[in-house]
DNA sequence: GAATTCAGCGTACAGGTGTTAGCTGATCTG
DNA sequence: CAGATCAGCTAACACCTGTACGCTGAATTC
């Protein structure tokens, strides 16, 4: 109610014109191709408006591209916060932060190739974008290795830093398999991360003794 | 002279043009932009041939990108061996390897972009060419781990496919930065990959145990 | 030396691309 | 209710794309 009368008739079909966009952009990503070979025109289409009225929402293709890279990092923190509440209920932290990544690539193939093709891609202010994503991602567990397990910041930053590349890494290898598989990429992952851990406490007993 | 008369005038010159296209690919691709958005008429263009000349040499595109993977796993492999040569005559074997695969990043950031791009990137026959490259650096790792270290084969396996992992995602690191910023990373990727040797050698002194 | 092969070329086509300019009609504003 | 705003439209532009066809002339073969 407050929003649709404040936002007024004519600024609610924009939005939703806009998330039409959006959706398609989507949508087309998953199918083949990747974002850079993304036709404005097809997006149009797919959204169900002119081509020249995509210029009234996006000044470009690049435009729309930075908003699907935020859309993906703000969906990707909800992930965490969801995984956050099963481990105050009780569980290993490894373990579902790993197993909820998994199963947020299966359900967002399209968006999270989008991050990690971009990640690498032709623009630098994508790849900025991603980057400023993969941070909030580790900064988040930073936090944790720092206050709850008593890591200094140093160690803290090397670890969680090797955490979140292998485990995106392994969100890469989740691309063409089916779920057995990605169930034993998963347990790869979560083994390995406990890898990292380990080193990480024995680096810390070295230090103190 | 062997070479030159036992392939005769024409089918050297055919190579020739062959490696002009694959060149002319390779620059391409390192000025600003995806492999999925090269255009078949401008890599013709810079490699001095007619438009339609170029399938006298590839299929279509994605030929030629195949084939650039395969350079870029060729050239990664020599890699590997001078890095060898040089472990040989003493030194840190993961400090030599680090050091010296940063280099080749930063002399060849086309190709190894290539790479990376393409692991991700929307043809399922280039996302498997890519793995196999990356299996095959893997597949030493885990020979050295096994033969040289003494590690158990699941072992040894569990850590090179994080070291992998982890220090490829490190070389996506070093598109964006200059001569000492990727030392410090190089350094970062050196002390995480003995984070996870140092895993997994208490990983294993506790099975032993 | 005649016949064959074939890398490279020019022409041409059908279809896609991003973007400009200007119109329309519903919504918002005073 | 008159006037301004503005999302979306159509038409049109200049340009680029992949690729089919058939020719040429030098290298190769017999």
């Amino acid at each position: 109610m407050a929003k649709s009368s404040s936002l007024g008739v004519r600024a609610q079909q924009k939005e939703k014109t806009r998330r039409a966009l959006i959706n398609a952009a989507m949508n087309q990503l998953s199918a083949e191709i990747g974002f850079s070979s993304l036709s404005l025109r097809e997006v149009a289409r797919e959204a169900g408006i002119a081509p020249t009225s995509f210029y009234r929402h996006f000044r470009n293709m690049d435009e729309l591209g930075l908003t699907l890279v935020d859309e993906c990092g703000l969906t990707l923190r909800q992930l965490l916060r969801q995984a956050r509440q099963r481990i105050d209920k009780g569980g290993s932290i490894i373990r579902v932060s790993i197993e909820t990544f998994m199963q947020f690539v299966a359900d967002n193939t399209a968006i999270f190739r989008l991050l990690l093709q971009e990640r690498t891609g032709r623009s630098r202010e994508f790849r900025k974008a991603v980057e400023r994503e993969l941070e909030h991602f580790k900064a988040e567990l930073i936090e944790y290795l720092r206050d709850e397990q008593g890591f200094s910041a140093p160690l803290a930053d090397l670890q969680s830093d090797a955490i979140v590349k292998i485990v995106f890494s392994a969100g890469a290898d989740c691309f063409d398999v089916d779920d057995t598989q990605r169930a034993q990429i998963a347990e790869q992952t979560i083994q390995q991360v406990r890898l990292v851990a380990r080193g990480a406490e024995a680096t810390r007993r070295a230090k103190v003794e």
